[in-house]
DNA sequence: GTGAAAGCGCTAACAG
DNA sequence: CTGTTAGCGCTTTCAC
């Protein structure tokens, strides 16, 4: 008992053209919702196979083998997919394949430039081989990371993103119950848990502090936000610092995460009286993001603290911020972009290769070879007017 | 299933990069907990029913209407999901229950504090109410829309949010054959496709424009971002201006979308010829997004045009550079977050209402009457430092 | 309060 | 190249 109400048309197919014919299309205009109660729900595989006077599985084979039908049935069950406007259900097709054609990715926070960019990137090179991202943000709370893997591991992802090397045991058992590709961004730990992509984030402080040492610096700060990266790359600089038997100054107390414009601020009208006073030796500043960097700058030139002259002051992130503002500022860049597409080549290459029928398989980054558990991304500090 | 192991890892940084050992990183995983079993693939919900000897019936129970299993069996039921590190299939209880407990939200860009605030919002209200949230990305390209919902349809989200209330017709017939509830976000229009949670651009120009006249100004400006949302509130902006008989000068080619503190830059510079002439008129000068105005400003004092005394800026966004930058500048806010949560409300009454055992009921928002079809936010003008 | 049977819509694994 | 037969793991529906 087949009966169709009002079909749909006019989706446009995969690779496909538009399809110009719709045969009896929507009689009445409004009625948003109605569209599925009347006929007897949506349309199926087994309608399209009907229509188009083959077996499911064929219409299956076009959906995801197209190769291996022929071009007159292809045409004939294209058609007939365009006509009824059939949406495949990738739920059923999941449950049976066992495959979902779904990453998730555990990022803490999309408002970040650099995650971002790395998701952008991250998500294009999966689209590209047919898998659809997820994406989950964790904030930056201890604690939040386990329920929300435990809660996306529901929808059986055929592989995972996270951010960062270091999880709960019940994440961590989690992922290891899940069996399927992770990789972790962002960080690089002693302890993978499988892939990796990443920095040594207490390297990057460290290679900040040897960059202002190399300019004669004596007189060292470092303003971390809240969270765990962030101070590794403070205390990377601090570490550093204290080895050359420098002098550090104290830092406010905590800075929040993610950071901002005004907590730098804050933090440097706190620091003021430690900065600015007659005779004082210059100082410079590592700030564990650009944002902090220019509310930092901001809050010192209104004090009438002279960048560089008095405060030198290195950022990280490379934000446009940081190039844009007046003056432009110094930074710490990573390749965000990169991370992403990284990640994603990593992950491919264990999910068996792109799916899809595209025309380039996934090229191996930058000279890096992929295939090992860990993969160290550059960074570099970029010289600006304030430093 | 899952093999790990060999392969060589680190690229060097330059920051001085060590890491060299990777031995058995991998090695003895400490076996966190006994989830995979070890006769054969992931642990079921027959599994579970077996463990606790009770029917998988029950342990679905257990897990979607507790209130309806006995104590001593949910207790004994819970017991055998905790040993086993049981993690529920909604693929399966999806396709079984034709709810995917998922609802898509689709967004230009998460890179806009507005939109990574709303989706926060929205995100936490549903996932109370027991829905995943997947986010996909759609950028500002026109056409881009279509596939992107089809392939998201293909996971039969329960409900949609979309960002924008204009569609292509491909993305209309779409969201009709889904049959699902859609919101609107950020917009509205005339003819909402279903509902809607926005503001009218326009009015936000006009708004502005009529901010500057009561103070005076004769000579106005607007710098609106390539996205059609900001065009319109340009080109609020200028056809009141237009209306009330007064100078309107004309722009510098169409900026990009999503807007940038660059380009705010380079359109302002590329007006100073007109703006900074001895003896020019104050201009007021509104930018359709903070960003832009951020950049403006920066260039205007660099030009050594006075700001607000040449040059009056008004932003749009509220972001955060707006208020913690020197000088801080006026904007326009709009409650970002109310419209997250309307949104969410909206299609939760529609889906009905929370299905978890949340305390709280969908709070209609602000004395708002939900139910309608649309939902118009309100925006203020914030006057600050610069105009 | 609990269980048994019958699919949900699709695809793997085989035929032909 | 195309079709047939069985499920995928869960939930619906109805008994008990």
């Amino acid at each position: 008992m087949k009966k169709r109400g009002g079909g749909q048309g006019g989706t446009t197919a995969p690779g496909g053209g538009q399809d110009a014919r719709r045969g009896n299309a929507a009689k009445m205009p409004a009625r948003p919702c109605a569209a599925r109660r009347a006929g007897g729900g949506t349309v199926k595989i087994t309608d399209v196979a009907e229509a188009a006077g083959v077996a499911p599985m064929t219409v299956s084979r076009v959906l995801n083998t197209p190769d291996r039908v022929s071009t007159a049935t292809l045409a004939r069950v294209r058609d007939a997919i365009a006509a009824l406007g059939y949406v495949p259900n990738l739920i059923a097709g999941g449950l049976s394949s066992r495959r979902s054609r779904m990453v998730a990715a555990v990022v803490p926070t999309i408002a970040h430039p650099m995650f971002a960019d790395m998701i952008r990137h991250f998500s294009t090179l999966l689209r590209a081989a047919n898998y659809q991202v997820m994406l989950l943000i964790s904030g930056y709370e201890e604690g939040a990371e386990a329920p929300l893997v435990q809660s996306v591991l529901t929808r059986r992802p055929d592989a995972l993103l996270m951010t960062g090397a270091d999880h709960a045991p019940a994440t961590r058992a989690l992922l290891q119950g899940a069996g399927i590709p992770v990789v972790e961004i962002w960080d690089v730990s002693p302890r993978p848990f499988d892939m990796q992509v990443g920095f040594d984030h207490a390297e990057v402080g460290a290679a900040v502090a040897a960059y202002f040492r190399a300019q004669g610096f004596q007189r060292f700060l470092s303003l971390p936000a809240g969270d765990r990266r962030a101070r590794q790359r403070g205390e990377g600089f601090s570490a550093a610092v204290r080895a050359a038997g420098l002098e550090l100054l104290e830092p406010p107390a905590e800075l929040p995460a993610p950071s901002t414009i005004t907590a730098g601020r804050e933090a440097l009208r706190a620091m003021l009286p430690r900065l600015a006073f007659p005779g004082a030796a210059r100082t410079a500043l590592f700030c564990s993001s650009d944002l902090l960097a220019f509310g930092a700058i901001t809050e010192a030139r209104l004090a009438g603290l002279g960048v560089p002259a008095q405060l030198a002051v290195c950022g990280f992130g490379d934000f446009e911020i940081s190039r844009a503002s007046a003056p432009p500022f110094s930074t710490v860049t990573v390749d965000g972009a990169a991370i992403g597409r990284l990640a994603a080549e990593a992950l491919l290459a264990r999910l068996g290769g792109t799916d899809a029928a595209e025309g380039q398989g996934p090229a191996i980054g930058q000279g890096v070879a992929m295939g090992g558990p860990r993969v160290k991304v550059p960074f570099h500090i970029i010289h600006r007017g304030t430093t």
